[in-house]
RNA sequence: GUCAGUAUAGCUCAGUUGGUUAGAGCGUGGCACUCAUAAAGCCAAGGUCGGUGGUUCAAUUCCACCUACUGACACCA
């Protein structure tokens, strides 16, 4: 079987708080499909990391008094230890303020430059001097004035900038769409987009004065200027792979792949991200003479209690809370997490997580369900099963492949659907061990209820041992222990997911 | 305002290519079991499938309108 190449990246999270659980989100379900295609045999290149420019940091490292330098080294570490703390099987990590990153961005700029896609021109701005910032129309009242300012008129300023020619690739970009039916996964997300670009795309700037932002990738061959943090921040999907290195390089492997072969580039973002993603990057690939994207891959929101998460409503999770919270009744804490942001939240939909619907969800289906099935089924089968039994089962999981269904699903990003099965399953083999009763036939006095109850036994033991098997992209150490139990044919020396 | 979508049990949702008793999980009430983390299993209660009208022998499922809600409508990352 030949074996291709896949490449997978969520989006770059800024730095100016720490991770959100949207995030954690987004990083586990792309971990999850990243798992699935190694295991399919594919050789996977899995990238994440973090956005690290622009105004925002420039303007938060001001107000504490640091460097923009010292206050993003602070504040990303707090994304780089979220990759172990989950169990992230990411293949590297960029940060876009890297030399690697930085010339990979000014190379972009340079190609869509020399193609004929950059231009400078005025760029008239609202200011609002009580703000000392610049305003968008979106941040203005129904008289065209600041929201915190409006009793003063904006002012409007000129600014040379370069813009970038996005309305020149509309054509192009729908042209693209067409041809790549699913590229934008869910469909009501691709409708979006393509309505977007349909009415009409309209050239952005992409630098900022150095003089007044210098938070930025240096625009090449023009010293006043730093790049907008977008057109920047977007390079790291090829930055990640040595781009512009065109030899020997994982772009050749990973994002070229090979010709004549379907190509699969995968990216997972927000839904706030969709536009960037599925339109601005691609345009930019466009312009760079670089190929696209495959699949673009949209998670709706959590939201908490009905309402966007925010500090002020004080509804905010933190994914180090949970994995704090439950390390008191289970070794693997961040497999909660993990399996909470794929069992309790739609596909694509926004879903509402709340401390409360954790537990819940944790007790349902960890604490009662799998965890308790392994405990009745190892007791059971430590204490009857010998040695040659277990073997017996073991040399059967050869047998064991995955659902067609599953896999289905998986391969549709329908991660929620995937692992319902799962507990499905776990929940199906409860209802096997009450009907069948083997825990009353071993222990009766004929011989033939013994033999049978020991075959039903083995059974349990088999479909447990297919249920960690298919749990493994989403819990792998639950899945790996799992496995280790019934090799050494013990119950767990304490609960796998106590009672919390 | 324009475009798109959603409205099904207390909650979260699935479903019907139109056709006898509309499904799951959670929650609630009861039964019963003992291998297990006072866990698991069984049974039950609960819905005029948002409203009105139309097409049809037949609509919750198709169509129109109405109501409510959600999303997108560009330089916030």
């Amino acid at each position: 079987m030949k074996k291709e190449n896949f490449y997978i990246t969520t989006t770059l999270p800024y730095v100016n708080a720490s991770p959100h659980i949207g995030f954690a989100m987004e990083i586990i379900r792309a971990d999850v499909v990243a798992r699935y295609k190694r295991h399919a045999g594919y050789k996977v290149f899995f990238n994440t990391g973090t956005d690290e420019h622009g105004q925002k940091l420039f303007e938060a490292a001001k107000s504490e008094n640091i460097s923009t330098k010292e206050y993003v080294d602070k504040n990303f570490l707090g994304f780089l230890n979220l990759i172990e703390a989950l169990n992230i099987s990411s293949d590297t990590f960029i940060r876009t303020t890297e030399e690697r990153h930085i010339k990979a961005a000014q190379e972009i700029w340079r190609r869509c430059e020399d193609n004929g896609y950059i231009y400078k021109k005025n760029y008239e701005m609202k200011y609002c001097v009580g703000c000392e910032s610049e305003k968008q129309n979106s941040e203005l009242d129904e008289n065209g004035r600041c929201l915190e300012h409006p009793n003063r008129e904006l002012e409007i300023r000129e600014e040379e900038n370069y813009f970038f020619s996005f309305s020149k690739l509309e054509e192009k970009l729908l042209n693209f769409y067409e041809e790549n039916p699913t590229f934008v996964i869910p469909d009501f997300r691709f409708n979006e987009i393509k309505n977007f670009v349909k009415n009409g795309l309209q050239d952005f700037s992409i630098s900022r004065l150095k003089s007044k932002m210098e938070w930025g990738i240096p625009v090449p061959n023009d010293e006043e200027h730093v790049m907008y943090v977008w057109f920047d921040a977007l390079t790291n999907y090829i930055s990640t792979l040595d781009w512009p290195k065109e030899t020997n390089s994982n772009f050749i492997d990973f994002w070229l792949q090979k010709e004549n072969e379907k190509r699969e580039v995968i990216q997972y973002c927000g839904k706030d991200n969709l536009r960037y993603q599925a339109a601005t990057w691609q345009a930019m690939l466009m312009a760079a003479e670089i190929p696209n994207s495959t699949n673009i891959i949209i998670d709706g929101f959590i939201i908490s209690g009905g309402q966007k998460m925010s500090k002020s409503l004080g509804n905010v999770i933190s994914p180090y809370s949970i994995i704090e919270k439950y390390k008191e009744v289970t070794d693997f804490p961040e497999e909660v997490l993990r399996f909470v942001l794929t069992h309790e939240v739609a596909n694509f939909e926004d879903s509402d997580i709340t401390e409360d619907s954790i537990k819940n969800s944790y007790i349902t289906f960890l604490q009662n369900g799998l965890g308790n099935q392994v405990s009745r089924i190892m007791k059971l089968s430590n204490q009857y099963l010998a040695k040659g039994d277990i073997e017996e089962v073991l040399a059967k999981t050869e047998e064991i492949s995955f659902a067609e269904e599953y896999e289905s699903h998986l391969n549709n990003f329908k991660l929620n659907e995937a692992i319902h099965f799962v507990t499905n399953e776990q929940k199906k083999l409860d209802e096997y061990i009450q009907e069948t009763a083997p825990f009353k036939l071993l222990k009766s006095e004929s011989e033939g209820d013994k033999e049978n109850g020991k075959n039903i036994l083995k059974n349990c033991v088999k479909e447990l041992l297919t249920i960690a098997y298919h749990l493994n992209f989403f819990m792998p150490k639950t899945s790996e222990i799992i496995f280790e139990l019934v090799k050494e044919n013990k119950m767990p020396e304490k609960p796998l997911f106590g009672r919390i």
